[in-house]
DNA sequence: ATTCAAGTTCACTCATTTAATCACAAAAAT
DNA sequence: ATTTTTGTGATTAAATGAGTGAACTTGAAT
């Protein structure tokens, strides 16, 4: 099989110096060039399938960004800068990239946004869900309410409850083994750990989330059998906000029914 | 005029969502959804241009990438996640891929790299070559000895230099004037300044370089007139290393001439 | 229930880009 | 001087993606 799930450096390099935006034939230059050190257009041809005569261009195309160095002599020699080199220049141009798009997207964004939503939105891939969650979490000012599986409780995660802790809003976390929950309860002291409401730590679930009474998301994993294994794009999720919103009115229900402290309901087993 | 040197907000965040993969059509989608919110495939077509019948796959892409969500009622109404979002969305994705690419390309690259190389090798574009000489710099063991004119003695360089200090690497620096010269000083103790060896503040000149007396660097600013306003892309360098390398014997003549103190030489006014 | 309009999806054309081949000129090596 | 290697340019073929229009579905109104 010449595609293997865990890649052989030479594809996955190309791979993604395509996706920085360097055609194939640049892309394929630079890793024959990378593992020569340094050659000839012969030499780069040989190693990368490229057409001889394209090599050249294919350098160029490089030599602008910054990645080889030329010589020039007769038959002109090529070297490639280090991967480090590589790495941090590609870095630097992205940063660069990606500071250009938040202003101009900041500019452009209009001044009140979802003041109160009517409808129930969906969001796939877990980590766009995370991202609506650590969206959601930051914006806490009174209370959170999560229940997921350990699985979905990633580090981005753990660091906005933290955040959301420190500002006094209280957290309330469920859903996760009690070794978890012991190591939660010292990364983040102020949260308070509740048994799921029903038993899923062996069923493949997915998350419960409410903000401040007014913000709620729900997901699933879609195929069913086990969730450590499935493909982390299976997860969809729908969310809605707003007092009114009937996403939230239900699932408001829910949690005040079954977390409420004056409420005294038996835990079922 | 159309395309302004300083690009409305529309445009560039544009350009730089295509720089990241997105088609144009979902890039446009996404910048009309910006500056709207939410709104309706109708509502997109209008302010983004995209014919209507096309924004259903525009949308497609973009909630793909976990950019908009999706609410399934009749007419479809879209979502866009915020700026802050975005772009942290974009700086996992491309700091993922960037990992993919340095470790790839580490893997291929050859145990030794450049023992000794013969000919000199051009690099051009300021970041280029600033870039080659930040490796220079952290490779050095005894000496950095650093000739260059104000504008191109970057923050990348000039912490590159402080590391090297901190290793016992004598430093000599020239061309910088003098009140530049005791910024400096606080900045990197270590570092001796020496007053260039002709005047070249006024002219746009360039950089020197040499470390340990067996790796020099040369760079030419292209365009003559003034150096600031010139296109950073303009400079141009040569390189070589090795101790019999033709360019390093040449430069290291003219450096230890000038520079070595038991030489007792007239400074040129 | 039927019709109409609006919303959505799908299939197709056209243009642009990019990969690939070829032909030729210039330079080295024999 | 001749032959091989190296470099440049032009040309063709394929693929990608923008743009257009037809067909189908859905919801609302008569």
């Amino acid at each position: 099989m010449s595609d293997n799930l865990v890649e052989d450096p030479q594809s996955a390099a190309i791979k993604q110096l395509e996706r920085f935006g360097l055609s194939t034939y640049a892309a394929r230059t630079f890793v024959a060039l990378a593992s020569l050190g340094s050659g000839t257009a012969k030499d780069v041809s040989q190693v990368s399938e490229v057409p001889r005569t394209r090599v050249y261009d294919a350098i160029d195309e490089l030599h602008d960004r910054g990645l080889v160095d030329i010589q020039n002599t007769s038959p002109k020699e090529f070297w490639s800068v280090s991967a480090e080199t590589a790495s941090r220049t590609f870095e630097h141009e992205l940063q660069r990239s990606n500071n250009i798009l938040r202003t101009a997207l900041n500019e452009l964004e209009p001044a009140q946004r979802r003041a109160e939503q009517r409808g129930v939105w969906t969001v796939s891939g877990q980590q766009a869900i995370t991202n609506r969650l650590v969206e959601f979490f930051d914006s806490a000012e009174e209370e959170i309410v999560y229940m997921t599986i350990e699985d979905l409780l990633t580090e981005d995660l753990l660091s906005s409850l933290r955040r959301a802790a420190e500002r006094g809003v209280s957290i309330r976390l469920g859903g996760v083994s009690a070794d978890v929950q012991a190591r939660i309860q010292d990364d983040i002291p102020g949260a308070e750990m509740f048994d799921s409401l029903w038993v899923w730590s062996d069923t493949p679930a997915g998350r419960l989330m409410m903000v401040d009474g007014q913000k709620t998301l729900v997901s699933a994993l879609a195929n069913g059998k086990d969730a450590k294994s499935s493909d982390p794009r299976s997860e969809t999720a729908i969310w809605g906000e707003g007092e009114t919103n009937s996403l939230v009115v239900v699932l408001r229900a829910i949690f005040t029914w079954r977390l409420d402290p004056n409420e005294d309901i038996v835990s079922t087993k």
